[in-house]
Order: C-alpha cells, then structure tokens, then sequence
DNA sequence: TTTCATGCAAAGGTTTTGCAGTCGC
DNA sequence: GCGACTGCAAAACCTTTGCATGAAA
C-alpha cells in the first residue's frame, strides 16, 4: 500500500475499497454501515483505527467541515489536488479543482517562508458558499 | 454590539473582553478557566451558548484546524482578513496575511461561479507545516 | 411582570481505550 | 508461538439540552 509496511488484512483492504469506490467523504460510521449492508462485519473500533492508521501513512485524508465529524477521502496519487465547496444550505460537500490555484499556493507557500519562518507542508482551502442545485431551487 | 439587539449582559460581556485582548484561538474551556482565574463565575454551559450566539451574529469566529474541539477568535471590522498556519509539530495556530491572497480569491470565486455554479460566500485556509520556533529546535 | 439569561446536572454524539480472543506469518 | 489485529463494552471527550432559579427591561 504505502509502502510502509503495514499489514494489510482483510478488514483494512474492505475499508480501502469501500473508499476507493466511492466520490462522497465518508465518516466512520458511514463506512461502517455500508461494510455492514455488504455483509462484512468490521467493528466501529476497527474502523476508527485503522482510518487513523491509513491518516498516519497519507494514504487518505481527513475532511472536517465543522459539524462535528470527521470524514474520509482516499488520496489518489495519480489525481489533481483539489479542495472543497461547502454548501451551507444543504450540507453538501464538492471538490473542485482549479487551474490557476496550484501555482498560487506555492508562490504563498513561498512568501509564508519568507515572511513567517514558517514551512508550509501542506493546505486544506474550504469555499463555503450556495451551490448550484441550492441557487436554483431559490 | 453587534447592532442586533442581543442583550448584552456582564457575563457575556466578560465573554467578550477575554476574545479582545487575546491573540490567540480559544477553546470554550479556555475561556472558562480564564474567567475562573479572574473571579467571574460563569458555567460552561454559557460560554458555549454565549460563543454560538456571537457566531450567529458574525461577533465571532470559529476555527477548526480538525483536533476535536472549536477555537474562536473575535472578529475585528477594522482588522485584516487573515487565514491559519498550523504547526503540526508544536501544535500552535498563528494567522497571517497574505498582499496576493485576496485578489487570488475573489478570481478564483469568480472561477468557482462559472465552473461549478456554486457561489462562494466566505472561505478559510489552513496552511500547515512546521513554525519557526520548531524549525530553529531542530 | 414578563422575558430572557444562567447554572447545574444529565444527556447526546463521536471517538478512544482496555482487554480478551483471534488471526496471520 | 509471537505479535499484531479485532470486537465488544466501557470510558472519555466535547458540546448541547432540560429545568428550576435568578437577573434584566
């Protein structure tokens, strides 16, 4: 996986799966209910684990939009970074990429650097704002 | 305050001078035990539904840089807009201002708009990595 | 008086931990 | 067999809520 050697079990490789094969940002508990529909009994203490686990070797993210869960998102390496658009109507959360940002944020990265000592080694950007669906329903 | 005909009384008020003369992101047990520390008897309790109703009235900020508990800094009208750099070793939250950012924002809400439909409204940026004081422990 | 604010304690929800049993190498 | 993984239940943690009391307009 990482390459970290951590061991991969059945149990850690159905999570995986579960967030591999999905677009949304699961929190635990929701990937505890989808493993369960499944037929695959993992416990929620195992799922905690090993997302923290999967966290400490880079292999997903954590999101956290402030509503008091934690939620989970598979890193694919081979993907464009992107952020995240957060509709404060109806909750949802979207990724969006944008072209111009990446150059921005290592220029930002640089004056930061420069003007704080400090090293930034990476960034979570939320927009928070009415999304397309919400705009139109108006 | 801020103008919305909260009742402003001494606890709250109290609640508020601790957020103005600070420069740090407080937790609600924070402020709790800055308050107990200075013979103001306020509940927890309290200080959370003081916090949430300064929220909803824009007085206050919340920031969540994803450690299971929300900090709050008070909103100065006169001060700069300004993000977060969190340092993941020491754990400390500083703000800084950027000269570029808040042109790369309003294009890139301008980008988001176009793109996605979506129509941001406000937005928060954690930059992390390692700060200063930690950079110069090594 | 009438409304709103407060404290306390209890409840709520999410996440973590302890421990015994189990699996994988 | 040994060490790492798992499930369960209990604990921990932060935050919210209910209710009776107290302060403010």
């Amino acid at each position: 996986m990482g390459g970290k050697g951590i061991r991969i079990t059945r149990k850690r490789q159905a999570i995986l799966d579960v967030l591999k094969n999905t677009d949304e940002h699961l929190t635990a508990e929701n990937i505890y209910f989808i493993l369960k529909r499944k037929n695959v009994k993992v416990g929620l203490a195992t799922i905690y684990r090993t997302l923290d686990l999967f966290y400490q070797n880079g292999i997903v993210n954590k999101i956290n939009i402030g509503d008091g869960t934690i939620r989970y998102e598979y890193v694919d390496k081979k993907s464009v970074h992107h952020h995240h658009l957060v509709c404060i109507k109806c909750g949802k959360v979207m990724e969006y990429t944008d072209e111009k940002e990446p150059a921005f944020l290592e220029e930002l990265a640089a004056r930061i650097k420069k003007n704080y000592g400090f090293s930034v080694l990476s960034h979570e950007i939320y927009l928070y704002g009415i999304c397309k669906e919400c705009n139109e329903g108006e």
